[in-house]
Parts: C-alpha cells; structure tokens; sequence
DNA sequence: CGTATATAAGAAAATTATTTTCATGATTAG
DNA sequence: CTAATCATGAAAATAATTTTCTTATATACG
C-alpha cells in the first residue's frame, strides 16, 4: 500500500477526533476523496474544512490540493483491491458505491489477464497458430457470451483473408461443422465448457475430420476433453454467476494472442490484406461523401 | 506513455496557437505541471487563465484541478518502468518469438486497463448509469470492432430486461435512432471517435431528443464533442493500427463497469431477471435433453 | 475545588484559485 | 470587401481554500 495510505491507517493513534473520521474517509475511498472540495469532504465527515486543512497540513502537506495531488498518484501505483502484483478476485455486490465496483472490476479484469498468460501452453498455441494459418476452412462456435468471442475472432480472420464462418444459431453450427474435413479447423468456446450446443457443434466437427481446438475456463471440461488441442483462460474463485466478464475479457486476450501470432509467421501474407481491408473500408466510405 | 500525454503530443494538429504551447509546457515537465495553479501555468505559457480552462475542457475534462488530478494519476504509472506494473505499449511486430508477443499483448492489455481506469470519471460513469437504468428504450451504435462492443452489452442489458437494441447494420442504426424520443438513450462506440455511420446514428439520435452517450478512445472527436455525456477508454502509442484490440478490452471494462453499476442500483429489480435468464436457459435446455 | 492554560474545532473573514462572461482583434468563407 | 466565425484576453463572478479569531472542553496546577 501507498505511504500515504498507510499513514493514514498506522497513525491513527496520534490523530485527534475528527482527523480519524477525515482518514477513515480516505481509507474508505481514495478514489472518490480525490475528486472532491474540500468542502465535500468536510461535510461527507461531519467537519469544518478548517479541520480538513489543518489535517493535510499535519500530514506535511502544503494544502488540501497538494493532498489530493500526491494521493492520486499514489492510488495510481497500486492495483486497486490487494497490492500490486497479486491476483484475487473480488467478488461484486448489491448497492457498491461505484468506486468500490471500479475498483473490483479492475482488480478482476488485471488479474484474469495474468492468471491466464501464466497458464497459457506456449507450444500448443504455437501448434493452434500453425493449424488456423494453414485452414482451408475455419468454424468458429460459442454461444450467448461466448458467441461475442467468436464474432471478435472471425472479424479478425476475415480481414487477413481466412475462410472462415461464426454463425450464432446452433443449427447453423451443427450444418457447417459437418460439412467440414480434413485440413479444417473448428475452434469452439466456452466458459463453462459444458454448453451442449457447443460441444455438439465441436463434436460434429471432429466427426467429420477437421482439428478440433477448445477454449474454455480453466478446469476439466466436457469440451476441453472432446478437443485435440484444448486452451485455457483462468477461472474466477467462488460461484460469482457474473465471472463471465472477466473470463471473457481473458478469452479475447489469448484470441489477441492467436491473431498477433498468425500474423507475426505469415506477415508476408496477411499484413498487406489487413491494410488493404482497412484502406477499402476508408476508400468506399470516402467515395460515397458521408451519405449512404 | 499515459493516454493523457500521448494525446496532447499527437493532437497538436488540432490545437490552436497557445493550446499548442500549453501542450509542450505540459509534456516538457507534466510532473511540475501537476503542483502549479492555473495562474502559474498560464503565465509560464504566456497565455490567460481563461485559455487554460477552456484547454482542459476542449481535452474533455471537468476544468484544471480535474485535469491536474487525473495527469497525477497517470504519470504515477508511468515511472514505472515496463515490467509488469508500470503501462507502457509495446508494439508486435513482424516475426516475433511466440513468447515476446504474449508478454507484448500482456503489458499492452493491462496497461489499457489501468489507464482507463485512471481516466474514468466517477460522476459521469454516475449519470450514464442513472440514465440507462431509467431509460424507456436504450439504443447501441458500433460498427465493426465497435459493433461487438455493443453486443456485449446489449446481451448484458437484455438479461435484466432493458427495452434495448444494437444493430450492426447503419440503415437500422438511423431508423432506429429516428424513433427515440426524450427519456431515451442513444449509446455510440467508436474507436477513433470519427466513424461516419456512427457519428450520424448519434447525431440523429440527438435530434430526437434522447440523451447520448459516447465511449471513444481518449482524445477529442467529433462523437465525443456530439455526446452529452463523453466516457473515455485508454489510447495507445502510435500508428499501431492494431492498437484496436487493446482498446476493445478497454471498452468492454467500461461496459462491465456500467452494467455491474446497474445491477448494484437496482439490484432488487435486476438481479432476479439475471437469476431468472440464467435459470430459464438451463430448464428449457434440460428440457430437451440435448436435441433441438 | 477553582483557576489558568492548552488544545481541538468551528465560524467567519480573507485570500486565492478558477470559471464565466464579455469585448476585441484576427482569420476565413462567401 | 463584408459578414461571420473563432481564438483570445480582460475583467467580473463564483468557488475553493486558508487564515484568523473565537469558543468550548479538557487538563494541570495552585
């Protein structure tokens, strides 16, 4: 934790009254102090800004501004949540003053991007990377939260030219997966990993001869058994039914990842269709002059 | 580098004379800057005081002692070095080792985070959520990357029973926004803050008197000038045009944000739909038995 | 037990900082 | 060349902060 911070917890002891109320105030929410007057805060603490004032100046600061200044860089430095460097979720609850939820959101978000780096299997992405340049075809399956994924990937896929099809209606799903074949790809996500339609689509698929390659939340899994090259990104602690946003967030990390890596060994290949997707879309937005 | 000065180094375009010399005096020292008043800084530049707060509002900001506040925040992280906990970008270039990718793409994804976080504005996160969970109809505007941003939350918002919508086509996004009317809200996602499609389906929505929100990467844009109410995610380095994906994480942080506020506002309303949405696609799943 | 003194804290005044409004000159479009 | 827009500074208005002055309370000492 921040010196200032710190301060404020450790040295209770020689403040007066109402200089514990200011720092309990602080301690309660950073965040929210550096944004206020010093009249806010007053009030917030049931003192006059008198009392504010001479805090900070007890606390070696010039000012309340010069408080606020030095405490906000402080807060900045540390995650919020548990210090730097560590990775526990937060759970998210009723009636959270909006600090507390940003403050959860980023510490959640952080610590699902780390975790998940820390389990990825350098060789079998080097493998899945191999596989999705080298597709005929590539199918993309996920349903509801995981279709989101899908569709982010398949953005990425077509504008380097790759065959490819994300289609958010199972049945759908089911029709091209067996239509795929050897030499194909069928790429299935899930956080669960046990949503029928997918594994049913991720089954097909395999049936037919493509490779298959899950992505799911860390943990044994229906669909991470089924594939033949299964990837992880890290599961959240407790029965939060709202882990899905940071395991998203932690799937589209590694899709960012997959794609960086498809692009990095076939740069050749596919940086100049990524411009020229970008320039076309520019060059026809241009040529109609704004109106459609 | 932080969001804040990356934009005052290439904006410089769109700055006038002496917003350009408070921009270099800025960027020169921005650790001085952060201690001075308004007066101090104005004369160092040779400029009013006037033109400095209308500078910080042009860079979207509350008014001086916000901007100071939120630089302090950024600068803070950014001595810190490359290495985890510090934010700056890396760029993925051609031919990189799998391994350097993963810990390019992990510093880029949690430098983004961080500094999105830095740059939120609790107020206006506030109001936005204020207003969407009091909207008679919420409409999402995104096209490409953007459009699965507004997935995402339309998906989040239909879960607790928000009257919402998010075509990804533009025709659709305007006679959509042509309906609304005061008590709406119009919600527009751009990356660059200049997509033409976008920026009209906003516009169009204002028109009609609905209240409209923006969420574009940092700096000024015609969406966020257009919006009521601006929300901000991180901006990266340079011309990466890839720079997209770290900024789509950004904006989908926000959206949690957003929505988790919602729920904890209205928690007795929303959680029970949540619940309710979970618990209905298991029944009518088990239902039947896994065949469609 | 009472008085003097120190201390904490607020009220109000003074100061300082910031923002807004208004006026002016420059620049651009017609 | 004129009108309109824009950038800018001066000054007024507002808001924030700090200082000063006052009061109440507690503590030590006679």
């Amino acid at each position: 934790m921040s010196p200032i911070l710190h301060a404020l917890e450790h040295e209770q002891a020689s403040f007066s009254q109402m200089e514990r109320r200011l720092a309990e105030r602080v301690l309660a929410s950073p965040g929210e102090v550096i944004h206020m007057g010093i009249t806010e805060l007053a009030e917030q603490c049931g003192v006059s800004p008198a009392t504010v004032t001479r805090f900070c100046k007890v606390l070696h600061f010039k000012g309340f501004p010069d408080f606020k200044v030095k405490l906000a860089a402080e807060i900045a430095h540390s995650d919020a949540g548990p210090q730097d460097g560590g990775s526990s979720y937060q759970d998210i609850v009723a009636g959270n003053p909006l600090s507390l939820i940003v403050e959860a959101m980023q510490a959640n978000h952080l610590a699902s991007i780390r975790d998940t780096t820390s389990l990825l299997d350098l060789e079998r992405l080097q493998s899945v990377i191999a596989l999705l340049c080298n597709a005929r075809r590539v199918d993309l399956y996920g349903m509801a939260t995981s279709s989101i994924v899908a569709q982010d990937f398949y953005q990425k896929l077509v504008r380097i030219g790759v065959n490819c099809t994300a289609f958010a209606d199972s049945h759908m799903q089911i029709t091209s997966a067996s239509s795929l074949a050897k030499g194909d790809v069928a790429f299935a996500i899930s956080y669960s990993g046990e949503t029928p339609e997918t594994i049913d689509a991720l089954g097909c698929a395999k049936h037919s001869g493509a490779s298959t390659i899950s992505l799911t939340s860390y943990g044994s899994s229906t669909l991470a058994t089924l594939a033949d090259i299964p990837l992880f990104s890290s599961s959240l602690e407790q029965g939060m039914r709202r882990g899905d946003m940071a395991s998203r967030i932690a799937q589209l990390h590694i899709i960012d990842i997959l794609f960086t890596g498809m692009v990095s060994t076939r740069f050749g290949d596919f940086i100049p269709k990524l411009e020229q997707s970008y320039l076309n879309v520019q060059h026809y937005r241009n040529k109609r002059g704004g109106q459609s």
